[in-house]
DNA sequence: CTCCAATGACTAAGCGCTTTGGCATATACT
DNA sequence: AGTATATGCCAAAGCGCTTAGTCATTGGAG
């Protein structure tokens, strides 16, 4: 059915392992001959089979994805990038979600090996002691985005928070707030203590500094819950960093709810840059964003390297703010004029016609 | 280094061809061998290659999965879909994302027929002749989501969509909504005639129309535009199906600038469930989910039956509505009533308090 | 006690490719 | 002319596994 490289040696009129040697640019092949042998693959359309070379070889190209969750929204774009860097060196990726599932992942680590992957790539979320144990069963590299980071066996890739929280700061600041609160998740979560402390450091090195810091979950419930009690105890706040999108976004519309205008009194800014709702064209939210694409290409680019037999150790990826309405928009976010200069900021003005309604 | 099935063979007694034989069950084995081989198998933790195993039978057990574009929101849903019924059956998948181009579009088919994928599994955006093509370069099934729907070559899966506006407007008649209209992008896109077209057809089976169509484009900014031209025509409308979530909030948001309430005074129905800024507790727009992890799911399984042999034509995947605020909730969303409703009816009320500011 | 049919194992061949080592040629040099 | 060297190719062996076909054993029936 499919060429083989058996069918091209003998049309080429040379043996099995002449042509094995074209195809590979390795050996000594007479100029001539390698000519040949190269147009009649091309003629034949010649394409090798993948499978039998790896196992000839012992490395198969692969790699292997394994996702503690991908349904969370934190691992699509770790994936992309991963997929992007990889497949650019002609390295294809075996996707496997685990889905917070113990057994699950198990099994699937099984099954990678048993694939002979030449590397893999954990996406996770957090330590994990299945995960730890892999470096004892599989030998090749493991890069982790946003695991367990330890340093001697596997490398890690993570998002700067630190850096997040300053750009967040920086952000109020430059917008000339100066009442300045956080509104965040618990404190037991290292991504809500990273943020703050980022934010509470950028604010002391411009000699300003965080007023009140509440402290809930990551949700848009709590950002709401919370405006009361920020403006309670601090009703001339004019700077708020949320600790994610979720609670930027409840704290925003519940500020409103309370007579504030964003961001003429209070500015927000967010974190994560989820770009809910199609947000094409002027986002409403300033976000800081994680970069997690990014964190991906780096994961990826830490894979390869090591394949190579390179070992680095890997830098936090740095993120950047995502400017929205919520800092630099004017006035109030949902009056009507800024609604229109946000229309006319957009790139492609819809044309509007009315279609008579049927029936 | 790793154990090969010749080392089970030695270490149990018999030839390598009798313990291929035990490890996938067929041929005759003594039952008392069996037990031996396997007992040996286990001891020495014995994992096939998968990958000698694929060349030797001709099939991988692998798909490939060709993104169109992995980065857009439709396509993750699916992307997981596929893979969890996949990999359900030890099938594990490739991805390779073509990000909008052709040439790598072009190049990751041929790296995906190299690697001897079993099936193919294409999300797509629409008909495309380079994956029409690729009938003709792979001799395996084919299961298109979103794609070109051929019934003659490969199977589709495809959210239905007419479904979906019928969901629309039942929900707003529902909830007694009755000056009913419609603010959707341009009636050249395929999936914003559709659920039109479904949510005319509802309307009017309940005796109800809509009395005013307003096309523009998917976006935030093209809602917020609408909400003017919308009341200038019908200031008394009481409810509107926006053609996709973004269009829906930036309509809401609009409306309420205008002075009216949401939903008191209208009700908006969205589509398309886009979760945006991590709405996990009491979400807040009302939209039409088109199920799309579902359509992954059904495209898995029409692969695997194809794999089978059987083929089966794909039905259209039922959508299902997702009640939030913008319909169900009461008076205006965005009163602080609400918000407090919303947050009593969160699952997890967050602990507040209030810790000492740093510094 | 012989014969035949199960039974259980093995030898051989094959999948499609890569790599090593050796053997002829052809070229270079004294 | 005769040796040393380089060149181009191929035969053979290997990767790890599967399948078909063969051949001793066994057991029961005659």
């Amino acid at each position: 059915m499919a060429v083989r490289l058996a069918d091209v040696a003998r049309a080429a009129g040379v043996s099995l392992p002449t042509a094995s040697q074209v195809m590979n640019g390795t050996g000594r092949v007479a100029d001539d001959t390698r000519r040949r042998v190269l147009e009649i693959a091309r003629e034949l359309d010649y394409r090798p089979n993948a499978l039998a070379r790896s196992v000839a070889l012992g490395r198969s190209r692969t790699i292997g994805v394994l996702a503690e969750n991908a349904a969370g929204a934190f691992c699509m774009p770790v994936l992309i990038g991963v997929n992007r860097v990889l497949s650019s060196q002609d390295l294809a990726s075996l996707l496997f979600d685990a889905r917070h599932d113990p057994a699950t992942r198990r099994e699937h680590i099984r099954h990678m090996l048993d694939r002979q992957v030449d590397g893999i790539v954990v996406i996770g979320e957090g330590p994990d002691v299945e995960i730890a144990a892999l470096d004892e069963q599989f030998d090749g590299p493991i890069v982790h985005a946003f695991g367990p980071h330890d340093p001697q066996h596997a490398v890690g890739v993570y998002p700067d928070e630190f850096a997040g929280g300053a750009l967040a700061a920086r952000e109020l600041l430059a917008q000339g707030r100066r009442r300045i609160a956080h509104v965040t998740a618990g404190a037991d979560l290292a991504s809500a203590r990273e943020r703050r402390a980022g934010f509470e450091h950028a604010l002391a090195e411009a000699g300003a500094s965080c007023e009140l810091v509440l402290h809930g979950e990551f949700t848009r419930a709590w950002g709401q819950a919370a405006a009361g009690d920020l403006l309670a105890a601090l009703p001339d706040v004019d700077g708020v960093f949320a600790g994610n999108d979720g609670i930027a976004v409840g704290l925003a519309a519940a500020l409103e709810a309370h007579g504030k205008r964003v961001p003429a009194d209070v500015a927000v800014v967010g974190y994560d840059n989820v770009a809910g709702y199609g947000e094409d064209t002027a986002p409403y939210l300033t976000s800081v964003d994680p970069h997690l694409q990014l964190v991906g290409e780096r994961a990826g680019e830490y894979l390869l390297a090591a394949l190579e037999g390179e070992h680095g150790d890997a830098q936090p990826v740095a993120p950047a703010l995502a400017p929205g309405a919520t800092t630099r928009g004017e006035g109030d976010v949902r009056r009507l004029d800024l609604v229109e200069a946000l229309l006319r900021s957009a790139t492609a003005p819809p044309v509007v016609h009315l279609p008579p309604a049927t029936a």
